[in-house]
DNA sequence: CCCTGCTCGTAACGTTTGTTACAGGGGCTT
DNA sequence: AAGCCCCTGTAACAAACGTTACGAGCAGGG
């Protein structure tokens, strides 16, 4: 029964496979591999219901992978997932045949992204972080948002989050030229916070810098070289942006920003819970 | 609130009745320990013979852990394994108070962050990654982005940078309502690339509908548990999602649509670099 | 336009599984 | 030392499961 012959795991069998599927036994194949291995241990009508496709369908799939039964199926699953101890992408380090230089790139593209956000974890330094959930979670204060070029996206991201759990969120979105405006309404009691990463944008530096002057507590989340911006900031938090790529990687400062919006939310859970509730209603309505 | 305070984990509370266990029982339990959780995930038979105890025993045991049936009992067991990615920190057993320290939050919040990441990866069809960076790199046809509520952020950074590598992208946003007139300028040989996750929003399934029957091609990016853009979709990738916290992390996702850019970049290598010269020109003028 | 191929879901089948009643057996109490 | 009680495995039951035959639906080719 249990031939010691060491196929190649599920997985990538699956993955291998991928093209010889027909489209519903690819949806069971998607399905696999996003709730890997859980969605395989569960019955055949589970599965079949989780990726929205008959049962015959799911057994049609496991027999093109080459089990005789879903029950074989189901203990090769198991075998495989009492062998694994490591991490799951440590798990893989060299996929061998039918894999091109894709799994490869993958591969060293995701391990220089975990890097960077462990790296930028372990030098938060907390005191800090603490400090600019503790201006967030003001709700007294106004917030207004800022970014640059690439990183605009992750200002809006942090404002869509914040709008939520708090009032007075702006985000200054579109061209430079309007930042002007908005900034008469900023005053002593309101905050700026900044995203602004290398090839730092002159339009960033003095908006900040009339912030500031205007007595407002500028918030800055840069790359770990610091943008010219540090100066005027109060507060500054640092994340790794460097990836194998033509680009930067913003993934590290997501995750930053993430943090920020679960401690916030948990700061002011009493009165965030109720406006959530809010903006579900007025979702639901609407 | 943070989805993990639950009753606690099966290890956990099998550990803490041990001394309730009878002797067989408690042979059942240290088999269950010895191969968490494979062992819950056999069959009772099969069970029952890894630990040499009858299949009675093995119900029993189950039923004094407070399950109602054997069906229950794994059901839950294959929750936790879908919830912790299992291995690393699942010996630390209170992380309800976690939130409370500053550097204990951080820590645990980067861990989740970085398996997401590295689940995400190890997990993505290499092959469905190529064809999706492939229709990027189509320059003939055009790409069109849209994203949800929170997933739009995603949406315009995608944006950003592909616009620089390549002419043709289109990003939807604003309301829902201006979709439909931009709707009308999609036709067979466009590319729309749908981001949907968790409360999956009407509005992107019926605009991925849509253009689907106008012959485009639609590119999903969703969570493991598929938004149902996926029956319109000809390519599927997925990320997790999951963090301790009131909202779901889109790191993982991001990490995803950076690994899409570098490499769409890199296969337009040749043109996209003058283009990037030229925008580099005009950014330096203006 | 009809035909042929393949794909997919419905429904019924037979098997395995989880479950439970029951009786034998070992250990502690009296 | 005998009796009682709590375990524990054997065996029969019922429920759920995996499995398979069949036909509808659809796209491509003649």
């Amino acid at each position: 029964m249990t031939g010691t012959l060491d196929s190649p795991s599920i997985a990538e069998r699956v993955r291998a496979s991928m093209a010889r599927f027909t489209t519903t036994e690819r949806k069971a194949a998607h399905v696999l591999l996003a709730a890997y291995p859980v969605a395989g241990l569960e019955t055949v009508a589970e599965f079949a219901r989780r990726a929205d496709v008959s049962a015959p369908t799911i057994l049609r799939f496991v027999g093109r992978l080459g089990f005789a039964s879903y029950p074989d199926f189901q203990k090769q699953l198991r075998t495989e997932l009492d062998a694994q101890s490591k991490t799951p992408l440590a798990k893989t380090p060299e996929r061998s045949s039918a894999m091109r230089d894709g799994g490869a790139f993958l591969n060293t593209f995701a391990a220089a992204v975990l890097d960077n956000i462990s790296t930028t974890f372990a030098n938060l330094p907390a005191a800090e972080f603490e400090a600019v959930v503790g201006l967030l979670a003001a709700t007294r204060r106004r917030v207004f948002v800022v970014g640059g070029r690439f990183t605009d996206a992750l200002a809006q991201y942090l404002s869509a989050h914040l709008r939520i759990v708090r009032p007075g969120v702006v985000h200054f979105d579109g061209q430079a030229d309007n930042w002007r405006d908005q900034l008469l309404d900023v005053n002593r009691k309101d905050i700026l916070l900044v995203f602004d990463i290398r090839r730092y944008q002159e339009s960033l530096f003095s908006l900040a810098a009339k912030a500031e002057a205007r007595g407002a507590t500028v918030v800055l989340v840069t790359d770990q070289w610091l943008s010219p911006i540090a100066r005027h900031a109060a507060h500054v938090l640092a994340a790794r942006i460097a990836v194998p790529s033509n680009w930067d990687s913003s993934a590290a400062m997501l995750g930053l920003v993430e943090a920020l919006v679960a401690a916030t939310t948990d700061r002011l859970w009493d009165s965030a819970s109720d406006r959530i509730a809010a903006v579900e209603e007025l979702r639901r309505d609407g």
